[in-house]
DNA sequence: TATTATATGTAGCCTTCGCTACACATGTTG
DNA sequence: CAACATGTGTAGCGAAGGCTACATATAATA
């Protein structure tokens, strides 16, 4: 039983198929590394919403919002420094680079819109911000614009 | 400037701005906990593909199809094995437990209909194919629903 | 101002998912 | 069956994101 029709004999090993397996695992990768980005991403946001409602973002507060401890939001703001989306100075509260600001209203526009699309579709208003948390980290422009244009569509009829 | 609203100070304390903020954390660590089943279930998934269309899942192939090496994928499934979602026995190729096969089976599911709905909206094959694979570990029993129901929208009509 | 509450920082631990390098088992083929 | 190709396993590394415990700094207040 279980007869190997796999690796080493070349049978399911056509072109076609070859190519159909490299398009699976490209896509695998990309949606890997997009979690990388993904941390940055709520970061940020978050950061850029304690500024505009506090003037200020400080460690505690991301921390509350994202549901961490503060030991684990200063080690991430860390290696945000590092990659210039966040600036900090000690015993003082974080600051987005002009990078991180950016990065951080695409996030937000992109969320929104997500949000928006969600509802949009019927969804409850609870799941639609639950769901938009993880979605929006994985809506590549293309489906991002197909968002948009739907909700366009709901509201122009 | 940067005056101080936040932490020590009650002002942006309110239960109501409290409910909201802890709201937030609460999709943030739910997103974070989904990330942990997204390796799991993209590996069942991967290893129902192939039992199906090879008769059995040896770690090359998934590897192949997930972009990794066989190291990765031959620790990855020693972690599935602890959590009773695939068999192996040494130099032999992967088997799914019975739970394995049904988080197999609702992962391919929803992957499914992740993939109609956005064709369905008119995103390209390509760009479906490639956000669906991150979008369906965050979609809730509520979304998918709402996903479905659209397809159905669009072809009954 | 002294005390207390809150915020920040640091040390050190764990887990997961990646990798390379190399050893060993199994399958294929001359 | 011997040689070679392919698959599997293991050792050991790194980066990330979590955590607790504890030290230090800053802010609020008695
Ligand atoms: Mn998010
Ligand atoms: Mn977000
Ligand atoms: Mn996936
Ligand atoms: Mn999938």
């Amino acid at each position: 039983m279980a007869r190997r029709i796999s690796p080493q004999n070349p049978e399911s090993r056509n072109t076609t198929d070859g190519r159909r397996v490299e398009q699976q695992a490209e896509n695998h990768r990309r949606t890997r590394k997009a979690h990388l980005s993904e941390i940055a991403e709520d970061y940020v946001e978050v950061i850029a919403e304690l500024i505009d409602s506090n003037g200020e973002a400080r460690a505690v507060d991301i921390a509350r919002r994202l549901g961490v401890t503060h030991v684990t939001v200063v080690k991430t703001i860390a290696r945000l420094v590092r990659e210039d989306l966040v600036s900090t100075k000690p015993y003082r509260s974080i600051f987005l680079t002009d990078a991180g600001r950016q990065l951080a209203e695409k996030a937000r526009h992109r969320h929104q819109i997500v949000v928006r699309f969600l509802k949009s579709l019927g969804v409850s208003d609870a799941a639609a911000n639950a769901d938009a948390e993880g979605i929006e980290h994985h809506v590549s422009a293309e489906t991002l614009q197909a968002f948009e244009q739907y909700c366009r569509r709901m509201n122009h009829e």
